[in-house]
DNA sequence: AGTGAAAGATTTCAGGC
DNA sequence: GCCTGAAATCTTTCACT
């Protein structure tokens, strides 16, 4: 299984090293690199470095330490499922019963067609999303998961806000 | 307003062109692409003719069809909130009151904050998702929506399943 | 649709501040 | 942490199949 990335900042003493969980202390050329990369992650370096007004290798270093130090997680090709063939999008959510929490993850985590699942506070549930072929193909995908717990199944029938960047304030 | 992009495929007369939402026929050369960039949006197209075989110019016209003809919908760099000072994400569930839809989305797209947002058929409700510095903010934010409808807030504890590709048949 | 070659742009690496 | 400059690599264009 996958190590869990939470999504809070968890408190810790001062004097330990920095955590993924911290944040980073980001000047304007950083966010200026981050916006542009999150618009378009195959921008050049040295486009990025025309738009800061550096050097290429510069920013390549700026490009390394944003990298290790966990502020981009990655660079991502966004496709539209529809035009692969998957022309049902769903939402699931998902209530393990009392001991299952482990089971009903993994279960999610062995199904390919789920290409996120994110767990929340209300009634300690999973929420999970899914793509899939046919109304079967949904079935058998809710079916593999309902030993485990409380199941819920929604269409998500359109997209009003794409994934989008959050704001970065000027600075 | 952003054009909504719908998650289904819709139902169309076999002599109109191509729509979007059509089911493309993609090669192991193409999916190869797809799966690579996927993973890592940054690969170089050389780097690409490597792995399928093919010369550069060959790989170039592939990924310029993908994009065009919508396949590839864009290339995005994977921030994480946290270290940006977003310490908390929270799910957002939305049920607009009568008539309020169109009011309910225009709030829910004027809000910086939210970085995805689907209507789903349960209750004819919205679905949205959110990063926030502070409680005050996530309250503000809410403030800004109750308006149009019923309102509920998640906390997301963690990410089971980060984003991940969806499986693409190997031919 | 694809190839190969040439011109132009980008990335990488070394050395310096 | 950033710069320059040279070498290696990558991208783009184009003539050709």
């Amino acid at each position: 299984m996958m190590p869990i990335r939470h999504n809070t900042i968890d408190t810790k003493p001062e004097d330990v090293p920095d955590l993924p969980s911290e944040k980073a202390q980001l000047d304007w050329v950083d966010k200026v690199i981050l916006q542009s990369l999150i618009r378009d992650a195959r921008l050049p370096r040295a486009e990025l470095a025309r738009r800061v007004g550096m050097s290429p290798p510069a920013v390549g270093e700026r490009l390394r330490r944003l990298e290790e130090t966990g502020v981009i997680l990655g660079y991502h090709a966004q496709i539209n499922p529809a035009r692969l063939g998957f022309g049902l999008t769903i939402m699931i959510r998902a209530q393990p019963d009392t001991g299952q929490m482990a089971d009903m993850i993994a279960a999610i985590e062995a199904t390919p067609q789920i290409v996120r699942c994110e767990r929340i506070s209300d009634k300690n549930s999973l929420v999970a999303w899914a793509h899939v072929r046919s109304v079967a193909e949904m079935e058998q995908l809710t079916d593999r998961l309902m030993p485990h717990g409380k199941v819920d199944v929604s269409i998500v029938q359109s997209t009003p806000v794409e994934p989008r960047p959050l704001p970065l304030e000027k600075d």
